[in-house]
DNA sequence: GGAGAACTGCGATCAATGTTCGCTATAGCA
DNA sequence: TGCTATAGCGAACATTGATCGCAGTTCTCC
């Protein structure tokens, strides 16, 4: 989403260059672990941790020397964020469109919960790393049975990958605020019910006066992860079962896009 | 790290304090303003623009006195972002929950197009301003016949602002690379192409084979506009009658899905 | 009406961070 | 054996968010 207005000449995407040339000295250090280093520090402290300072610290080298590696720090990230897309184990495709995306998905959503700064990493304008390709790929191989145009199946892909982006994103929010810091939920409900009983919101002050807490008990135990799960499969087998064209598979022929 | 677990000790959110006191001297601006002006500096240049002194400059004060409105630079956001959600005009709600969210998606999907800044303000983690407390509500009130909890029905609305968020971010993200500079269309679609060409990745080849440009065929004028407009009320109606439990709205048992 | 408190505007300044420049050492190529 | 392109990096620069303290202003309370 960063704006450049001129862009005369730009140099070519992080992929597109080749990570060393022949000549010189052999680069101590390595995209993979550079990136590496960034990694682990936006799992321990968040994006924001990640600095060319900080990360040349782990890296163990100065920070003008990263800049052999990186044109700049958002080029990290993306090395970071391809990094983790290489996470993926695929399987094999089943002929089930829904099945095998919902599969994925399941690991989508895994892969934030283990790196939920990937949720700020802006996802569009950039070229997608060599995991990202094979994400698509692999997508595709899903989507192969499906009778959608080629673009039509890239514009999906989009979508579904935004869809898991917002579920991941949905549940980390809920379930940081919910046990990480009591305050901020408190902060949250007072804050609405405050509002709410101003009496100018009635369908809100309805609406949480209708079941204020399901969730915590009173032990220490915190149940989160099993009653969630199957939430997240139907919900997302819902959203995929209406992103895809009714799963008529007697192929008839030309394929057609959705639209129009 | 425990500070004042009483009286919400922490730093209390912008809407919360009081955007004045009796005291002092009445102060030359208001958060309106200022706002305001960040609003005119994100939609001219993106939000990278909105600096404390870019601000201060268009406010016409010094960079220092904007403290005296806003604690942070975070925060002048969250100014902007809920006086945009200010930009929804409400009809009154009809007795079809999806009609009446189609109309909100529709018109956040304008505000979206309106500002494009605002896919870049991380929507989770502050409070939500009075617009969008406004927001919720009608969302809410658009809600009133559906058989939900109170609590499903506020998870619901975020899923609901997410999709349309991630609708209007893969429309931009589109419009944006399809019609503002020609050389990143090229430079994706020649990088996949080289990609494809390697051979490891046959489904994206096929993809991309395909129908390169389902788009006008006429030259020169942009309907960008009018063939989106359908293909986003179909999508986002799916997305919503898969979000919502089917409409049975006479208090018939529980809804199901059809999907299992 | 006067004193003090609380607040506003803001110049000056600090710290953090992304990035660049130039120097030296090094490794492949002719 | 030079030549050249590159790696590592110390030093420094520009930008930006944020703080401090001072002077002027307005309200409250006696």
């Amino acid at each position: 989403m960063s704006e450049d207005p001129k862009t005369g000449g730009r140099a070519p995407s992080i992929w597109i260059r080749p990570e060393r040339s022949a000549r010189g000295p052999s680069p101590v250090h390595s995209r993979a672990e550079i990136a590496a280093a960034g990694i682990r520090l936006a799992d321990a402290n968040g994006l924001g941790a990640v600095t060319m300072r900080s990360a040349a610290a782990v890296v163990g080298t100065a920070p003008a020397s990263l800049y052999r590696y990186v044109a700049t720090r958002d080029e990290l990230v993306e090395l970071m964020a391809d990094q983790v897309y290489g996470e993926f184990s695929y399987a094999p495709p089943t002929r089930q469109a829904v099945t095998d995306l919902l599969r994925l998905a399941q690991q989508g959503r895994a892969l934030y919960q283990r790196h939920p700064w990937l949720l700020d990493v802006p996802g569009t304008g950039n070229l997608p790393g060599p995991n990202a390709v094979a994400f698509i790929e692999h997508v595709l191989a899903a989507l192969a049975s499906v009778d959608l145009t080629g673009p039509a199946k890239l514009e999906t892909i989009g979508l579904f990958s935004g869809a898991v982006r917002l579920f991941a994103q949905t549940e980390l929010a809920q379930q940081q605020a919910g046990q990480d810091t009591a305050q901020w939920q408190g902060s949250l409900a007072g804050y609405l019910l405050r509002i709410a009983a101003a009496g100018q919101h009635p369908h809100l002050a309805a609406a949480l006066a209708d079941q204020p807490l399901p969730r915590d008990g009173q032990a220490g135990v915190p149940a989160d992860e099993a009653p969630q799960e199957p939430l997240f499969d139907r919900a997302m087998t819902r959203i995929l079962t209406g992103l895809l064209p009714p799963a008529a598979d007697h192929g008839s022929g030309r394929a057609r896009s959705r639209a129009e």
